[in-house]
DNA sequence: GAGTGTTTATAGGCTT
DNA sequence: AAGCCTATAAACACTC
């Protein structure tokens, strides 16, 4: 079945869900993090239809990243003013659209709640590192997660640099602008100093980014980030080929449960400042 | 008070 | 038919 353009659509409803719509926002913001108010402004931008009946749709929205498990809840740093935190996707959950398509999920997304509680720890860490270019916390946060189980990314791994657009259904983004705001410095209070090491990548951008070699650490307001005249992808994203990279990046990190590939928390207890968990 | 986040309930459409 | 997914509405709590 032929996939709608973006431009027929005018003030109809796009065929997306919200689940589309909001991972679409998220995937297509400089580190894979927005708040709730620039989701909106993401949606309204690329889909008229989304200009009006905005308390209706909104509150839709906020039930889904709240119902559905494949979106992460980073928090905001507690020393930083602004209501509501930030969210990201689940690196998991990038493959739950059939084919990569945006328009139709495979299954539904879900994790078990002991899961759900240790990987959002995880991902919102990471995000939060990433969003904060803090290199005392990311050494920090690096440091936690090779405890968990992840490997450093392979710097030699042939990655796919290109992405299947030849069934285009949607154009590229190219209006949308990074949010001008500067970012938040969403990290976990420390109470300790982290051990020196030298600095390796691990942020939401090496974990899913195209291109490692060509990589650049992106900040909202960052000249590289106001630069921006396109998205670092374009739709339709194909998420399977993104959730392949990951699992490329953490080998050792996932198992086949009945989910698919879930993190290994039975093999690698993870510590965590209140000491290590129980094993399960 | 506005914005944000969570939860519950219900209904319709689709898939198995 | 049953189960799943999604949309919608609403109530409520929390934070700024």
């Amino acid at each position: 079945m032929p996939r709608p353009l973006k431009m027929s659509y005018g003030d109809q409803k796009p065929p997306y869900s919200y689940i589309s719509l909001t991972a679409m926002a998220i995937i297509h913001s400089p580190q894979r993090l927005l708040p709730l108010s620039e989701i909106y402004r993401f949606i309204m931008e690329q889909f008229p239809y989304y200009r009006k009946n905005t308390q209706k749709w909104q509150n839709s929205l906020r039930h889904n990243l709240s119902f559905n498990d494949c979106f992460i809840k980073v928090p905001r740093n507690v020393t930083k003013a602004g209501k509501g935190s930030y969210w990201t996707l689940h690196p998991m959950a990038f493959d739950m659209f059939e084919n990569g398509s945006l328009l139709r999920r495979r299954k539904r997304f879900r994790v078990k709640q002991l899961e759900k509680d240790l990987s959002n720890w995880k991902l919102a860490a990471a995000a939060a590192a990433a969003a904060a270019n803090n290199d005392m916390v990311s050494h920090y946060m690096d440091d936690q997660l090779t405890q968990l189980g992840f490997v450093e990314p392979p710097r030699s791994a042939p990655l796919p640099t290109n992405y299947d657009l030849g069934n285009a259904s949607v154009p590229a983004i190219s209006t949308y602008k990074a949010p001008p705001p500067p970012p938040p410095s969403i990290v976990p209070s420390l109470s300790q100093s982290p051990a020196v090491r030298p600095k390796r990548a691990f942020t939401i951008e090496s974990l899913i980014a195209p291109d490692p070699k060509g990589l650049v650490h992106l900040d909202y307001g960052s000249p590289v980030a106001d630069g921006l005249k396109k998205p670092l992808f374009n739709l339709p994203f194909n998420f399977n080929e993104l959730a392949a990279q990951y699992h490329m990046y953490f080998p050792n990190f996932l198992y086949n449960s009945q989910y698919g590939n879930m993190p290994c928390y039975h093999k690698t207890p993870p510590l965590f400042h209140n000491g290590p968990l129980p094993v399960f």
